[in-house]
DNA sequence: GTGGTTATACTCATGGTGAGTATAAGGAGA
DNA sequence: TCTCCTTATACTCACCATGAGTATAACCAC
């Protein structure tokens, strides 16, 4: 047999709950939190979704339902340290799963995702994090740009990105938020990685190696993925109000809606159906109690959750 | 050092040009074809990406200008006869890349898609394989299912994946229909990977391991893509005709556009701009050549083309 | 110049969406 | 019991995007 070069492979998992309308991912305690993640057993894994739920279980007692691939992350430079100490290149498999209810995790902690990403929470208003730390940041990145059309290129990203100028928001580009931050050198991973001091920037939870951008390719998924796809409802009981839908769309969004609105869309569209239950705890008249409605499936190819833009 | 278990990791490419109003991707010649692979050299490949891009040029002769991850491929039974002869555990990292024209590359053949999905191509109608082989088959094998449950499941998911019943038609769901048909035993890998004889399903050109799978992997990104992100001007010369536009649109959907509605969305958009210069081998009235107008980044977050259903 | 072909402009009905107003039905406290 | 506060739910209206189709323009071949 050839020598081969040393290859590990992991799985990184960001495991997903919403409560008290706060996203949250479960981490491994520790400063800085890492997300759970394992070896990927090629004799007991009979297929990496299989090592991905068996680890989690594992690490954290869960046992979580919707699982998804997310990317494969591989560069050179992620965990060097880590690398340098252990092995050959590390490659790391990473996943999102959802999961309905907060759970107590031993050595695990949840986390709420807007520590990580406290510009993506625009539930009350553009957090003021971005006009007064990020955009001058960027802008003054992109000045120091060695040449005119690379400082272009960069004011650009920066403004499509976080809705800068004319450009709109969109709550989807998480992953592309966070990269450009990095890029910029204003998160606190840019400068451990190259063993650096902290720089400055937006005030903000930083985790271990590249689980952070991990998180944020999770956040982008599923931003993204909420429109289309009835994944919400994994997040939820299996009966609730509206507006506790509502509110666990919004949270994961990052967006408040419009409620009439949202009632309006989500029940025509056939999503949902009435149990003629009702839930008394509103604070006001009792809300109806909703369920998922499964057929919604074969009716409309696209069914996911009204959200701005679409 | 403790033991490990081999972990072999490779790249497979799906390169994907439209030339005649077929998309092709690039197969290496043989019997079944293959995509483009590589081991991945965690020695000269500093990240995944580049690693991509690299043997892409070596096994092609191909520059890619865009490059995406897709999925990372690592189920025990894939290729099983490749790893039972070479050595450990495979795992595939696949990517997609769009190139703009075809060029010749030695030892490789530009493979139609629709060879490898008849069943994708609705552009002169529902396939007649659908309603003759397909359906039958799928729904057939649904009956045979174990119990209940199970039945209903299955016959859900072939109607939600074809369009029969009352379901429509998703162009987008490639990855699933493919997936289903192997399920179902009705894709010739289904029968190579157990070493049994080929079964009955559809006539359609098969490959080696699950490089169909990863194939159809592709469809299914790109297609979803191209509703909300520019991507199909990379398939596309710097000026075009609006028809040429459309008909590439067309023939990575599967799906016939109305001509005058697509256009207009096209053109109101702000997606693409005329360039005052006219292409007079139309055949008829000269048509004005346009090009993609790069601004529309800035103004609008999705700016895709216009597809049905969105 | 006639007919064939493709390009491009315009119309019209429909349905979804953003925004807002109005009404219903609970609870708490005077 | 009445009042007020709160949340739920129904309804209206203007606007815009979309699907579908008709009409006209501009080239070619014969």
């Amino acid at each position: 047999m050839p020598a081969r070069p040393a290859i590990d492979v992991d799985l990184a998992g960001v495991i997903l709950a919403v409560t008290n309308d706060q996203p949250r991912l479960l981490a491994r305690a520790g400063e800085p939190p890492r997300l759970p993640s394992g070896r990927f057993d090629p004799v007991a894994d009979s297929t990496l979704d299989r090592g991905a739920r068996r680890w989690v279980r594992d690490q954290t007692g869960l046992e979580v339902g919707y699982v998804e691939q997310l990317y494969t992350f591989g560069d050179r430079d992620r965990g060097a340290a880590a690398q340098a100490a252990g092995g050959g290149r590390l490659l790391s498999v990473a996943y999102l799963a959802l999961v309905r209810e907060e759970q107590p995790a031993p050595g695990a902690t949840w986390l709420p995702i807007y520590q990580l990403f406290p510009w993506e929470d625009h539930r009350l208003g553009r957090p003021a994090v971005i006009p007064e730390v990020i955009a001058p940041a960027l802008l003054a990145w992109a000045a120091a740009a060695p040449d005119e059309a690379e400082r272009v290129d960069r004011t650009e990203r920066a403004q499509v990105a976080f809705g800068l100028g004319q450009a709109a928001w969109d709550e989807v580009r998480a992953l592309e938020r966070y990269e450009l931050l990095y890029e910029a050198g204003l998160v606190a991973e840019y400068h451990a990685d190259r063993g650096e001091p902290a720089g400055a920037g937006p005030a903000s939870q930083p985790m271990a190696l590249d689980h952070r951008r991990i998180a944020a390719t999770a956040v982008q998924r599923l931003r993204g993925k909420l429109g289309y796809r009835p994944v919400v409802f994994e997040l939820l009981p299996q009966a609730f109000t509206l507006l506790a839908l509502q509110r666990v769309v919004e949270a994961l969004a990052g967006v408040r809606l419009h409620k009439q609105n949202f009632r309006r869309t989500v029940e025509r569209a056939g999503l949902v159906e009435g149990t003629g239950r009702y839930d008394t705890a509103t604070g006001g008249r009792p809300a109806e109690l909703f369920s998922f409605r499964h057929e919604v499936l074969r009716e409309r190819p696209r069914s996911g959750v009204p959200l701005p833009g679409r």
